[in-house]
DNA sequence: TAGGGAATAGAACAACTGTTCAATTACTCA
DNA sequence: TGAGTAATTGAACAGTTGTTCTATTCCCTA
């Protein structure tokens, strides 16, 4: 056998790296084959390596996207407004953001162990930045006597957890709706930074 | 070769769970071998089968293990008192408990996917147990009037995200101790529920 | 000091690992 | 229609995987 019908480099890339943040995410990066990839994508193993040179470069490949598209994604987001409207846009993005992609989050925040020194330096360097975007906000707020907190670095990093927690139970079909969510989130994140909630 | 010099039962045993611990957490349990756990232990790999039947046992009992425990512990430090010093005690033992179970903690939340079914279920019973206790002390504080939040079930969910969280950045040695770092803490939790912290 | 159980080594098993590469087929453009 | 390139197969590589089992040695008790 040899190139198959219908087999083209545009549709088959996209699919091996579909394939590989579902699988990571579902069975973790060491757990899964290039084998099984390739069965996902429905291709013989040695395929892959038109599309990747190694399985860690497939993993950092999908990280680093993430974590550029994150950065992206709030770039064009981020508005010039009042610091409490700002934290308000910040979580409700982040809490949506997040939401639709829950396997890319999940690798990114699980698999930094599987990467070399290297490529673990530049997702850090990354999420860092991303991270500062709310210090900013926070420090913002202090300054201008919005936001009531010692800490404002310590403060970021205990509201993105708490908003990233959102992926670890949450799920659609339950209770209450995503933006009902976003909304008693949203509450809990003004109280934390010492603002009275509007009912 | 056969049975070495000095060895017994009593203190391979515990040197196998202490090695899987550090090695899990290190590197993924898939991503770890019976022999890398045997070598570390000083041992060759078809010894480890006389303290677990298999790999899969190893992990599950990791992290009953450290469930269970955190149960007890908990327990022992439960006590009768107001919504907020239950609020204040809980806070500082789960961020003291699990910042001193670094592995433990790691293993539990990171490798669920690879217990089978059965395994799964009696861990998030466990963990369903444990983030009941602070839904409880949630639900009484609002009950009297201590507390204000919309959700007291989505807020225990935030709170022990955020408490959780302080493990992923929080190193010995830093710009703060933990117990400054427990009182950031505990002064942000209060916010969150509504209670204006004591300065 | 003999005997029996406890603890291990070390070899063996078949299956699977990431990766490479020559051969083969499909597609594209002149 | 024919040549050149793009895409893939399938075999092969050497190494590793979890697990089992027998032979061997150590330790403890009588």
């Amino acid at each position: 056998m040899a190139r198959t019908s219908g087999s083209s480099a545009e549709t088959t890339g996209p699919r091996v790296k579909e394939a590989a943040l579902k699988l990571f995410a579902q069975h973790g990066f060491a757990a899964v084959s290039m084998r099984q990839i390739a069965s996902e994508v429905g291709v013989q193993a040695g395929a892959l390596y038109n599309y990747t040179p190694d399985k860690q470069s497939l993993l950092f490949d999908l990280m680093r996207d993430h974590m550029v598209g994150l950065a992206a994604a709030w770039e064009h987001q981020k508005s010039d407004e009042s610091a409490i409207a700002q934290l308000e846009r910040f979580s409700r993005f982040h809490i949506r953001y997040h939401h639709e992609r829950q396997d890319a989050v999940f690798i990114a925040y699980m698999e930094l162990r599987n990467l070399t020194p290297e490529n673990f330096a530049i997702i850090e360097k990354l999420r860092g930045d991303y991270e500062a975007e709310l210090v900013a906000i926070l420090e913002r707020g202090v300054q201008k006597g919005d936001f009531s907190i010692a800490e404002p670095k310590i403060a970021a990093m205990a509201l993105i957890a708490m908003l990233t927690g959102v992926n670890t139970w949450f799920r659609e079909g339950g209770r209450l709706l995503l933006s009902e969510v976003e909304h008693v989130y949203l509450n809990m994140v003004k109280q934390t930074v010492g603002v009275s909630p509007r009912v």
